[in-house]
DNA sequence: TAGATTGTTAATCGATTAACAATC
DNA sequence: TAGATTGTTAATCGATTAACAATC
């Protein structure tokens, strides 16, 4: 069913994973948040139909783009209508995986963990961190956002009970690796890095970094060459 | 010596600004910190040089894609040796322009902007939050990490007697725009943008997205497709 | 109908990777 | 010297953009 032969395409499934023979843009899939979170708007507004144009349009992106990036969700349009809004949305959000909802843990109660626990925004995403961990005593057994802070010993043993497939990583730098390992090793399958850390890990775990540093180079660059250029 | 274009080049200038003829390869800049951030640990090992092939194996990258990258800052290193590692760093941070500090005001202190003020790791990056601003009232005045919170009323004003170039937006979504809007009339150059919005912006204005759902997207899509796969 | 829009195929552009001479 | 590494030029790969027929 998955397989796609150069001659047969396959029949229509619409829970087929991604083919993995085909490639994923990743650039593309990056982009799907801003469609929808614009999709949303629109259907807010009540309008039942949206175009690539239009959508393009408003994100300041080139509508050809947003087709090709909207057809890698097997969405199909109608010449001159565009797409149906609330079909679109749900289009998308099925290929990302963010209509059931993923449960996680997040280790690492610092500032940027005690951010992400009080971020209400998450559940668009599909995402609901359940519960915290942390090594330092005077956090374990606090409430954060109406969330437990548990301690690491008790991580591995819930994870695999609850079946936990997420972690977010939101340790000190030093900490990093080892507890990423900790993440491997009771079973996760995908870990979400904020840290400056590049981990390690097998190659049948998702690792997503969320690399500040690298969104402020590019800010501080062009700033830079601004100000020489005055 | 860089180059010879048809029209004339510019003479060496140390403090030249990236030649804006020439383009400026995002993916590339992207991954400047990662090296600047191990060429750090490189040096507090004592180590003098570094090779590509060296930097590139720790990070899991091509060598010469490291070359490449390395390349843009035109620091030169020797065959067989690699790149003095001081000198690689320093080369670094000219580039992005992380050597001189630049001071920026922070908006929307909620649970995210509450966590950057608390963040310690900015200065690595020449980045110097130096104050808040919220219009709730009863946050206006306390101190958050050390850094007063003022009211909306004197941003305009300091913005313009401090010569704040950076602005740090993490308002709700609501409100990025406007607030987005005033950044910009008050003379900032800059906009390190946290919400989920596509801000509008003269171009004159160097606007950079940290877009976490774009990395939860990559995620979730990978996770997704590795679970149905089963 | 005419015009706007889709979906697809082709062309262009830019980034990554490969190849290789120069060099320490 | 021999081998490792740099710097540069060429080849490949993938993403973006353009072109255009199909269609509502």
């Amino acid at each position: 069913m998955i397989e796609t032969p150069a001659t047969a395409p396959s029949l229509e499934d619409p829970d087929m994973a991604h083919d993995p023979l085909r490639p994923l843009p990743l650039p593309s899939v990056r982009r799907l948040p801003l469609y929808l979170r614009y999709l949303k708007e629109v259907e807010a507004e009540g309008r039942e139909s949206v175009s690539c144009t239009h959508i393009a349009e408003h994100l300041n992106l080139g509508s050809i783009q947003v087709r090709k990036d909207l057809a890698l969700t097997d969405i199909v349009g109608r010449p001159k209508i565009g797409f149906e809004t609330r079909a679109l949305i749900e289009a998308i959000e099925t290929f990302l995986g963010w209509n059931n909802t993923q449960e996680a843990f997040l280790v690492g109660v610092g500032s940027l963990g005690h951010a992400l626990l009080g971020y209400g925004g998450f559940d668009e995403f599909g995402l609901s961190i359940v519960a915290a961990f942390d090594v330092a005593a005077d956090k374990v057994g606090t409430k954060v956002h109406s969330k437990e802070v548990l301690p690491m010993e008790m991580f591995a043993d819930l994870v695999q009970r609850m079946h936990i497939n997420i972690g977010v990583l939101t340790v000190p730098a030093a900490a990093a690796q080892s507890v990423a390992d900790l993440m491997v090793k009771s079973g996760m399958r995908a870990i979400w890095n904020f840290t400056p850390v590049k981990l390690t890990a097998p190659d049948t775990i998702v690792v997503e970094d969320v690399r500040m540093a690298a969104s402020f180079a590019v800010l501080a660059k062009r700033l830079s060459d601004l100000l020489k250029r005055h």
